[in-house]
DNA sequence: ATGACGATTTACT
DNA sequence: GTAAATCGTCATA
């Protein structure tokens, strides 16, 4: 990712089922504040509907101070706390009316691995960071990119401190329907039905995935 | 004002 | 396998 070639918005506006398979094997690109810059490919995400949907912060269209971001047009980055310690990196989706997201779950890393180690070590003793420890999950990644909610709101589609872009490699965004595996949501048993939609994506046998 | 809880990760038994 | 960490958010009042 010599240049800043981010996907434009037009990308971003289709329905979020659509969307979130078409995330797959494309690279997320994270410019720090001294001009580091971290990148990796989605390997793993979620959907999260709009009115419908138990699951989603945007259930029965509520809007409040901390989902107000999926209430922006398409491409811009929802980034929420959860926990009271992580963060957690989403990509609005669709058009205006229709507040939904994914969640970006996992990446492989691919660009300054040494500095998301350095990010992601906290107690952990820097050596014991096994590549596949990095970005397997959504607030790894989100530590291991140095995403916060300063970053909340954010247009991914004009914004070097975060954006998606094609890989380098010719095609490699083309990740084939029979390498994709489907399954229910993550971390979602309170979302009733909801909870058992196919709404989670992954590419099938990769090693950065969050769980199989 | 209060209290229950979370789109998770890590450590420990 | 279970549980702790840790605090902003949201519904209720």
């Amino acid at each position: 990712m010599a240049e800043f070639r981010p996907l434009p918005r037009s990308f971003y506006e289709r329905d979020v089922l659509t969307l979130a398979p078409l995330l797959l094997g494309k690279m997320l690109g994270r410019t720090l504040a001294d001009g580091t810059r971290l990148a990796g490919r989605i390997v793993e995400v979620e959907a999260y509907l709009g009115a419908e949907d138990k699951a989603a912060h945007t259930f029965k269209n509520r809007r409040t101070a901390r989902n107000a971001s999926m209430f922006l047009p398409a491409g811009h980055a929802y980034v929420y706390f959860t926990y009271g310690m992580h963060y957690c990196l989403n990509v609005v989706a669709d058009r205006l009316d229709h507040p939904t997201a994914c969640l970006i779950r996992a990446i492989e890393p691919v660009l300054s691995l040494d500095v998301m180690r350095q990010n992601r070590a906290n107690k952990i003793p820097v050596h014991r960071l096994r590549d596949t420890d990095l970005c397997s999950g959504p607030a790894k990644l989100a530590q291991a990119l140095a995403i916060d909610t300063t970053l909340d709101g954010l247009d991914m589609t004009t914004d070097p401190q975060l954006y998606l872009a094609l890989p380098s490699e010719e095609d490699a965004d083309r990740v084939p329907a029979d390498r994709i595996v489907t399954r229910p949501r993550v971390g979602v048993g309170y979302a009733g039905e909801w909870a058992e939609k196919p709404y989670r994506f992954y590419i099938a046998g990769n090693r950065h995935v969050s769980c199989k």
